[in-house]
DNA sequence: AATTTACTTTACCAAATGGTAAATATCGCA
DNA sequence: TGCGATATTTACCATTTGGTAAAGTAAATT
């Protein structure tokens, strides 16, 4: 092991530098989603990305090219966290319940592991995805359209009552992500100051309850 | 009755100026609402505003005292128009499928025929509320906190399953409103340029049977 | 017709914006 | 130690930003 050594340890010098490098991206990358999440695109400013993370508006062109393009990265994470918490209903083709209560529980979980992912994304959509709609086009909606298809299989098989499966779909994204987007105004109504586990508890509970009523035709709860 | 013509005649001429104010008021309002609800607040200008309605943003300036002003505004605009689409079940408190039924039509249509209210409300909102938080508290909080003592009315009264009626508030919440947020991606997945009024009559149906077998007890369809 | 009032435009302004160029510092390596 | 590459800072720049002040115009009142 120890012949190893030189090599090892060159490489390990080596990576100490874009070890940084990376750590330092990833910095800038957190930092501009969260201030995008909450502010727009159009609502920050370089300088305003730079100063979150210690660094100068000039630094931040140099690890990426320009606003538009740190934007495009932060989008392009974003989708990958949140396509990689909607693989359950592919994923459990065989059993109808299972795959929705993985689903329901993945997505809410998203919301609230991810909230800051979850609002980029919405305001993105909400702007009418003018730099996302090709990404959409290529990466989400052939894994809804692939959901939708398992329903409609099952639908055939007669085990799952033969339900508009796209507007599902509509119903539970739109749902579980408004745990995260709308949190503020969803823990207002609760009464208190931020949402807590059990309210996402609850929320999943209902939400299951009202998917599995609608989906199969023997379920009583 | 036309004794009066000279007052009636002066009120006209004085009301004439006082009607191009208004309108271009008015035009100034549906501008900044059409723009705020696509780029977000910190995403327009006063200029870009202003060169939507043909004037000067100087002139903005004149109408309204500030752009954070012109947003409060359109905030405030956009609240009543919400509200008033939100009154079905407090007004149907005897019915629960008629209220619930009407409500999800309401929704459904203020999606419809207010996309850029909805948006403006979903962008504030993910941001945080920060202008917001307080008319929320004065005027949504109290609707959406009805409607949930009358659900509860309803289940101690046995004409209502016991459900969480304020996550339900949410669920249907979040889902009517995402017809108007996330229309673009909605259309995106149902393979079509833009939603059509069946895309809204199917969501409709879907949401009415969903929240009806989850909300009444022998509810079969 | 004269004057007050309501509205609009022109001329500015300091600060902030995204971005470039070049100087400087830091680091790994020979 | 010094060299070449990588990383950071300093110095700029044109444009846009929200906002003010004042000049000019059109309309209502007398």
């Amino acid at each position: 092991m120890h012949t190893m050594q030189p090599a090892a340890s060159r490489s390990r010098v080596k990576d100490r530098r874009s070890d940084t490098r990376e750590r330092l991206e990833q910095e800038i990358l957190e930092a501009a989603k969260r201030l995008f999440a909450q502010r727009g695109y159009g609502g920050v400013s370089l300088d305003h990305i730079a100063r979150e993370v210690g660094t100068a508006k000039q630094n931040l062109l140099y690890y990426f090219s320009s606003k538009e393009g740190l934007y495009r990265r932060v989008l392009h994470g974003v989708l990958d966290v949140w396509l990689s918490y909607m693989a359950a209903i592919a994923e459990n083709a065989d059993h109808p319940e299972t795959a929705l209560r993985k689903y329901i529980a993945g997505k809410l979980r998203f919301s609230r592991e991810h909230p800051y992912d979850s609002r980029v994304y919405a305001n993105e959509v909400i702007s009418g995805a003018p730099l996302f709609a090709q990404e959409i086009r290529d990466r989400v909606v052939p894994a809804l359209q692939a959901d939708i298809a398992v329903f409609n299989r099952w639908a055939e098989l007669g085990i799952c009552r033969p339900i508009d499966a796209a507007h599902l779909m509509v119903v539970l994204w739109a749902s579980t992500q408004a745990y995260a987007d709308f949190a503020s105004q969803i823990s207002l109504v609760l009464g208190k100051a931020e949402l807590e586990p059990s309210d996402f508890a609850a929320a999943e509970t209902l939400l299951v309850d009202m998917v599995l009523r609608t989906v199969l035709a023997h379920y009583a709860g």
